[in-house]
DNA sequence: TTTCTTGCAAACTTTTTGCATAATG
DNA sequence: CATTATGCAAAAAGTTTGCAAGAAA
């Protein structure tokens, strides 16, 4: 479920980025480290800068944004928004003929990963009957993980602000 | 597919409103009104407030702010994040087993709306497998809407900005 | 009259940008 | 060496909050 990343994985990442004009700078490299060592953990920009300094302390929070911004056009990284204020980022595994998708507690906001293409029948069916070209799609189940579940008796109210339409 | 607003809607509004407690002023009166003026528009409270300042002027941003926070806590609103950089909110229509969905055009960003309740099995399906107890789900296509797609023929690379996994 | 709400301004948070300096290919 | 990238600090943009004054039940 939670993938390793492997060799390949950096190599096609700085191949992308070369291939695009940008120069391979240590704190690009760095940065595409952090995110390749952090699968499954849906990190935060502050949260990448955190992980960056402690290895070269004197990199800046712009050059972050920047470099995240970047790999995000390249489709190197994919956004993920959990509701919590902040945009967080995640690899892309160019193995996944979609994204993976999200299961969010809306309990603990903890988040599982889910692979599944039940999705593409109804993928095809939308886009014929809106004569849309579906590209990609992006699904979240909320609702209450395991743990949660047996700690205490759910209570049906609250906590709408956990999801979104 | 673009469901008007009944006079039911407001009383229901006010209802749950009155029901929790909260009292019923013109402000929160204007900015309901607003919402429920306003259905398939995913407005963002910027859009929401220079609406209602129109009528009355002496409105503040925070007020709306306010009573934004206070319906989404009360599941009058829901909050739907189109990835350009502010959260957009629509009225939560009561006559609906799961939200909606959206077909985001990486175009023109333009959002159309669709119901589809062919998910509930796949929700069925994860929640058993993964132990998760699902309660809603929220799911977006991306790709080319219909008039997009007439006006150029869509080159593969760029706009991966516009969508989220 | 008591409690809740408003408007304003200030504070906060996240993200972007200008610019001089430094590093890359 | 020409160009691109960096770090810092300042600016933007979106959202939240403190507080005194005002309105609702």
């Amino acid at each position: 479920m939670t993938p390793t990343c492997t060799s390949e994985d950096i190599q096609r990442i700085i191949n992308k980025l070369k291939k695009s004009g940008y120069k391979l700078t240590p704190q690009r490299q760095a940065i595409v480290d952090t995110i390749l060592d952090s699968v499954g953990m849906h990190l935060t920009v502050e949260e990448i800068f955190d992980i960056v300094k402690k290895k070269r302390p004197e990199i800046g929070l712009a050059t972050v944004y920047r470099t995240i911004v970047l790999m995000h056009e390249e489709n190197l990284v994919t956004r993920l928004d959990l509701k919590d204020g902040t945009a967080r980022y995640e690899l892309t595994r160019e193995d996944e003929h979609h994204t993976h998708h999200h299961l969010v507690c809306i309990k603990c906001s903890q988040v599982l990963e889910f692979m599944d293409d039940l999705l593409d029948p109804i993928e095809e069916e939308i886009g014929k009957k809106y004569n849309f070209k579906v590209l990609d799609h992006s699904l979240k189940f909320y609702g209450i993980c395991n743990e949660c579940a047996k700690e205490e008796t759910f209570k049906e109210e609250t906590k709408y602000d956990k999801r979104e339409g």
